[in-house]
DNA sequence: TGCCTTGATGAATCAGTTC
DNA sequence: CGAACTGATTCATCAAGGC
């Protein structure tokens, strides 16, 4: 790992073509993501000032004063003043996102819709919204409001026709016991022994985020060996699991102090190893099998009789790898779709042969050719 | 209940001072709005369009095709209309809005940014951002993104300086195992016998919203008798849970097939006792309980009669998720500490209901909720 | 009547590759 | 770049029908 100020990374020889990676870049946000190459990160998690607009102090029921967050980088005149640098900092974004890259943007009702409304009109186009569910949030002292149990993170890819983004649904769902994952995750906030100290035994940071967020975040959306950019590195979370996961990552942070405690806390991670990372993938990744394989491979002989599930539908199989049925004839998919009257039908799993007196999907020997390929490496 | 036309509004000899109350205006909602006297209704739920802009045909992977929302209500040609659009309706509700009435706003991720942008840039202030979760929300059928499990509602008043807002935090609190009732708040979707069906057995409308949400809502930010404006009054649940808690409903719809559903729907509901309708302000009650979900989830009803284990004390169940008791009320816990003349009681042993002639403790139903959200991943 | 199976459906911004 | 082709993909709930 390496920290590199704004001047060094513009004169870096590389900087015009790869990504400097694994590295905290010391400067402004915009002006850092400027001096980065353009399309050169996969995926970027942001978690920018909540402009909060506290007005006074705050003070428990035993009069005790909590500790806000009232820094200087959380202030801004007016939300024109927050909408511009809003603005500015995503449009920088954009030009470092590779074309199938995706975003998230973390905040809170302050400034959760001025961020969702100026990603839509810059042309981002949103995913998902995912509600991060605290375990443990702070209770709201006066009694005045619903106790605020949550924040919300905006999924974003670079516009409608973006194609290709990643999302690992197989792994997600096999996480989440077999049911697809939801837009609402649930979390305890960071406390306890992950919540960085400084030397005076204080919060190193205010708004310091748990590691198991960004761990859903970065699985779901990346690929190992993906570089993962943060324009608001703060404490580093970001880094520390995008290192843990076998990605890169990029940070930007503007204090020293933030940068020292990033880069002792990173240096302490240990990437895992390659088989706690490979990525659960579905059927998607599988080798592409075409029909006439299973003729060639004599699996299936010209002249076999298949049929749908419920014996309704039945058809040959010709020798060139389509199906006939009386008048119609088509790829498996084709007749399929055609015989149901529908636009569209997976042929592998529709038709069905006879296997000792039993109906058997056609995709059953799909896998028998795709088990043999695997075996011999092919 | 009446219905009026928008010209029948503005003649209407009171429309300058007073409401038009429990009432459906048939017209455009701006033109209505802006017919109503100002400063003249105690809350607003409004459940505009979402703005989908969906692209193509979606289908299950059954082949059948999903039957989405295509009205032409929900189509904008951009976000500058739809924003223009926003922008003319909120406006119109501030103008109707008393000085400490609040406005609520659903939507999904489509559409709520704009809205909550243009609600601060309107000046009104967010008191909390609430997360409708769904138990029951449709898959995502092409495991592309996250399943969108959730809908959001804002909760705003008329400015940062607006005082006196209503907020019955007691009893939330009281309804919400006696501590803070949080931002994330679980549902299930409307259907069953509670979704309106046409005479063609179809949904009345496509969006209609669960009664057990307006419910919370109604019962968390207004009080008996206070009025309760719906701009886009659809299938008319505003108006039938204002009713039934003893709130009345001024309801805007465009459509006379809506309008038509509405009524019928609305006058079937009786208005609930006034001992139910109290409103929990009381202090806090010491054990930890959960008792409103039973109410939330059809297992007890509002106006329903507990009773101990001998006969000796009986309680009628309140709208609020407390309970009445002669003069006396409280939550379950005080209440049946009340009735012993003791310190304590746990309300979930003491209080039974009658099962097919059986008296049972409604800690049986607090066993069968929590194992629905023990599976539900709640 | 009751249990089981089958089918329907809900605010949805829901494909990737080759020709 | 557009058209054509291939082929991957669902959870909870309720209603209706079979046995």
């Amino acid at each position: 790992m390496s920290v590199l100020s704004l001047a060094e990374i513009q004169r870096a020889p590389g900087s015009k073509s790869g990504p400097v990676i694994d590295t905290i870049v010391k400067g402004d946000c915009v002006a850092a993501l400027e001096a980065l190459p353009e399309k050169s990160v996969d995926a970027i998690f942001a978690d920018p000032p909540y402009n909060l607009q506290l007005a006074g102090d705050l003070h428990r029921p035993d009069q005790s004063k909590v500790d806000a967050v009232d820094n200087d980088w959380d202030q801004f005149a007016s939300f024109k003043a927050y909408d511009a640098f809003t603005r500015a900092w995503l449009l920088a974004c954009r030009r470092v996102l590779k074309p199938a890259g995706t975003i998230w943007v973390i905040g809170s009702y302050h400034n959760i819709y001025r961020v969702g409304a100026i990603l839509q009109d810059l042309n981002f186009w949103i995913l998902n919204d995912i509600v991060w569910r605290k375990t443990n949030p702070m209770p709201n002292f006066r009694g005045r409001r619903f106790q605020n149990a949550h924040e919300t993170m905006i999924w974003a890819s670079l516009g409608q026709k973006a194609k290709g983004y990643t999302f690992n649904y197989e792994a997600m769902k096999a996480a989440n016991d077999d049911v697809q994952m939801r837009s609402d995750w649930l979390f305890p906030i960071c406390a306890g022994s992950e919540r960085l100290k400084g030397e005076d035994g204080k919060k190193a940071h205010p708004t310091q985020k748990p590691e198991a967020l960004l761990s859903r975040i970065i699985l779901s959306s990346t690929k190992p060996g993906d570089v993962v950019l943060d324009p608001f590195f703060g404490s580093g979370t970001t880094g520390a699991v995008a290192k843990r996961l076998g990605r890169h990552y990029v940070g930007i942070e503007r204090e020293q102090a933030y940068i020292d405690a990033a880069e002792a806390r990173i240096a302490d991670i240990k990437t895992l190893g390659k088989a706690e990372l490979t990525v659960m993938t579905g059927k998607k990744a599988e080798p592409r099998v075409a029909f006439n394989v299973l003729i060639d491979s004599g699996l299936l002989k010209p002249g076999a009789r298949l049929q749908c599930a419920k014996g309704r539908h039945n058809a040959v199989v010709r020798a060139d790898g389509t199906l006939s049925s009386g008048e119609e004839s088509g790829s498996i998919h084709r007749l399929g779709a055609k015989l149901q009257g529908l636009d569209a039908c997976n042929g592998w799993t529709f038709w069905h042969f006879e296997d000792a007196g039993e109906l058997k999907p056609i995709d059953a020997l799909r896998r028998i050719v795709r088990d043999e390929m695997a075996r011999s490496g092919a």
